[in-house]
DNA sequence: TCGTTAAATTAGGTATACCTAATATTAATA
DNA sequence: TATTAATATTAGGTATACCTAATTTAACGA
């Protein structure tokens, strides 16, 4: 007898295949195993091995020497660890005190625990919210994924004001100097330079002007706002 | 480098067994062997394979064909577990709105994951309670559990007014029954009659007469009130 | 088109934690 | 004290998920 608000039984190694799978075959499909392996820090004959498995469960489609692609049974399953990743992550934000650049991998390791009933629950409690602290999407429990259209700053031409939306790293280093300067979602900011070349770009947050290396602008992903104002 | 708010690093097998064998050690010491297979639903040479390698580690000492004893680094580790899943079982009630049957699986899986830090968060958000919503003490991060000198309904004569102090079974079913009747921790209730030779108990909560198999009473621990005055 | 290189797979092996069947020890009874 | 029954252990085997080393396949440039 199932457990009640259980998940169909895959092992924490299958749950984590899964979700790195799905994050690569955004950036382009099919995923070759090099790159899973990559990903979850495994020898590429592991995930050989490990990929037979899944589509042998139906999970993924293997075409041998040239990569994988989520089933739909597959991509079910990534996104409902995904959902339960950023739920975690935002509640433990929200209702904990927990830092945004010390949560990861706190709900790493809780996203293979929680029960499905948890997970609704603690959205619930956050009134159901569609993206967590970093500004990623929260797959809704329905499978579907808001999709929100935004640029690096990297890519904002100089003497604009833009909104950020979303932070893409989950180094808590990282996270820490950003949240230092202000560059978290819903901040707005002014961007005063940019210089060619990937060269830095500087900000203006609140009154500072502050200087980024490319590097770490190009993680800040913004949406330009109507007015060109200065907070 | 270890992470933050982590702990040694035991298999969840391990922490299931080093649990299992603390509470057996309560009823009666040194701990059988087949005692543990029981509790953990495993068969007798698993146990032994096992008992094997954890007194290897020095959580436990065991003398073979006589019984296992936890160490003191075993105990310690023990009681980390049962506070870890008595804190989650008290947030899970307390701020999530789960019902007293239902948490058991849920925190019996989520103590594994959840770190040190996660768990202090969550005492510090319920004000570090000294007691679960079952009335189990919660053993404090020093170690030391709280002792209440309780008796079972069984026990009790009859005309007395007590407090349930404590329900000892983490079967739904059972929970559920006694909750029906208003026998959770921290009510009164004003013991009746009692039949002889493990008979049935009478029971008032409330303005209702309920009777209690022996069974179930026994479950039911309690601490006679000052007063004999009916609720 | 042939050979070289990069990528992927297969072969074979390890550790953990379980199992059943067989054996050993202890304790209780005749 | 010898036998028996209960308890525990050892022996040998399975599944999962990892590893390194060896081999195969594919792709690309000479």
């Amino acid at each position: 007898m199932p457990q009640v608000g259980a998940r169909p039984a895959l092992s924490r190694s299958v749950e984590d295949y899964l979700k790195a799978i799905y994050r690569l075959a955004l950036q382009a499909s099919p995923v070759a195993t090099s790159d899973i392996a990559q990903a979850l820090d495994l020898s590429a004959p592991s995930v050989s091995g490990m990929v037979k498995r899944l589509s042998e469960q139906g999970l993924l489609e293997h075409v041998p020497y040239k990569g994988v692609e989520l089933t739909d049974r597959g991509r079910r399953a990534a996104l409902g660890m995904l959902r339960r990743h950023r739920i975690l992550e935002t509640y433990l934000v929200e209702k904990l005190g927990f830092t945004w650049d010390s949560v990861h991998p706190e709900a790493e390791r809780l996203e293979h625990a929680a029960s499905e009933s948890l997970i609704e629950r603690m959205a619930l409690t956050l009134g159901n919210p569609a993206f967590d602290p970093h500004g990623d999407p929260i797959p809704q429990a329905d499978g579907s994924v808001a999709e929100v259209e935004s640029m690096p700053l990297t890519e904002i031409p100089p003497n604009s004001t833009v909104e950020i939306l979303r932070v893409v790293t989950s180094e808590p280093k990282r996270l820490r100097y950003l949240a230092e300067f202000g560059l978290t979602p819903g901040s707005i900011l002014y961007l005063v330079d940019r210089q060619p070349f990937h060269g830095p770009v500087t900000v203006r947050v609140g009154r500072k002007d502050r200087v980024l290396g490319h590097e770490m602008a190009a993680l800040v992903l913004c949406r330009p706002t109507d007015g060109d104002q200065i907070a």
